[in-house]
DNA sequence: ACAAAAGTGTTTTCTATACACCCATGG
DNA sequence: CCATGGGTGTATAGAAAACACTTTTGT
């Protein structure tokens, strides 16, 4: 049997939400192969360090954002899928944050960069699948896990919220119908502060209380939309 | 750089099914580490083949079986998983239906075998949590996707289904709701035979109707129970 | 005739959906 | 005072859950 000579990398999907916009984080890539060509951030796992540690790492270097969730998505081992011989890549989501959202797109602008998930250039290697698998997971997952927070700040108003689900969705939402469900879930805090949006009336602020939801996780009880 | 020296296996958590009972197939390794312990299937990935192709060759080589569904669960990579060294390992969950069961049961018995989920042996590497793994992805997928049709035979009588769900589920089911769910789910073809269990009203045998499954899946219409 | 498993409908309860007006603020 | 977005309740329809007796076969 001859000694393998698999490669290993990690690749990361991160969203970003501002303004009922997702938006996905690129990489110009500098060397061969698709030099030039925007890509999915990532890179060769090394030796010591866990996939997580990995991700993170190359998210650091390349791109100096730092994720607020990330979930292992699928791996993807098509023996064809890099030019440069065989490389099995762990894919990752990871959701950030509106700050983060704001200080990336400032940096660095010609090398990392955020596109609409609806307006996206042509990939790299296999990152257009990487990438529309990363999609449907998201759209599926925010129905039965309450991973949206994760791309608000941490005191929303339920507005934004509704936002972005129906900008996930694709579809509208009945707002007293949302508002009841989310609230009847009982994971929200309502906060005794008002943000306003320079018209109309104020919102009231809510927070996600995440220990509350696994606490009921716990109990059986299950989030879903 | 230090060059990587990170090796990729797989691992194939497979389930079977018969009289009310879910098993998984393991082996019981032939060397060290962990020789003579038992073990999911699993094995090195080749540098041509494909993820999936690994699996079945493994599965092939170590215990004869043919799955009848597979799929991607998640890639452990914990640096210290493998006392030989970084070993990255990409799970996989498989199914088989009961006449596969028996067939591996008989042969080989000393180095292969079907546990009990609820009662199983200590296992090598870190092949509990992967297992653990798996049962949890299993019981989650039966209520959303028509999975546990492929661990029963192609006919089959209703009663089977129903057992195969309050096993999984872990609680009792209603019989006429359960069954007015699944009708209702129109994937179903009943046939024009019985089959009988000794005693007792003989069943009707129906068959799980693929082809009318994903035309239903494409026109949005989604399996749940 | 009885034991054992299969098959079948109706009622009640809960959940999801549809729907429109008033409120608070800034300009 | 008007434009803008925020906040709220009720009625209807549909889905899920509870519930028990009859049918068919083998012994």
């Amino acid at each position: 049997m001859s000694r393998q000579t698999i490669r290993l990398s990690v690749d990361a999907v991160v969203f970003g939400y501002e303004d009922g916009k997702i938006s996905v984080l690129l990489i110009k890539r500098k060397f061969q192969p698709f030099k030039n060509e925007w890509a999915i951030p990532g890179g060769f796992v090394k030796n010591t360090e866990s996939l997580e540690a990995s991700v993170e790492r190359e998210l650091q270097e390349e791109t100096g954002i730092k994720i607020n969730y990330l979930e292992q998505l699928y791996t993807f081992g098509n023996p064809s899928r890099d030019p440069r011989g065989r490389v099995v890549s762990v894919a990752y989501v990871g959701l950030v944050r509106p700050n983060m959202f704001k200080i990336s797109a400032a940096t660095d602008a010609k090398q990392v960069q955020w596109f609409n998930i609806n307006d996206l250039p042509k990939l790299a290697f296999d990152h257009k699948e990487i990438l529309a698998t990363a999609v449907k997971r998201l759209q599926a997952k925010i129905t039965y896990e309450p991973i949206g927070f994760e791309l608000l700040d941490k005191k929303f108003p339920f507005s934004d919220l509704e936002k972005l689900y129906t900008t996930l969705l694709g579809r509208s939402i009945d707002r007293r119908n949302f508002r009841k469900k989310i609230i009847s879930l009982n994971v929200l805090d309502e906060l005794d502060e008002k943000v306003s949006k320079g018209s109309g009336r104020p919102a009231n602020l809510f927070q996600f209380n995440k220990k509350r939801y696994f606490q009921l996780k716990k109990e059986g009880i299950i989030f879903e939309i």
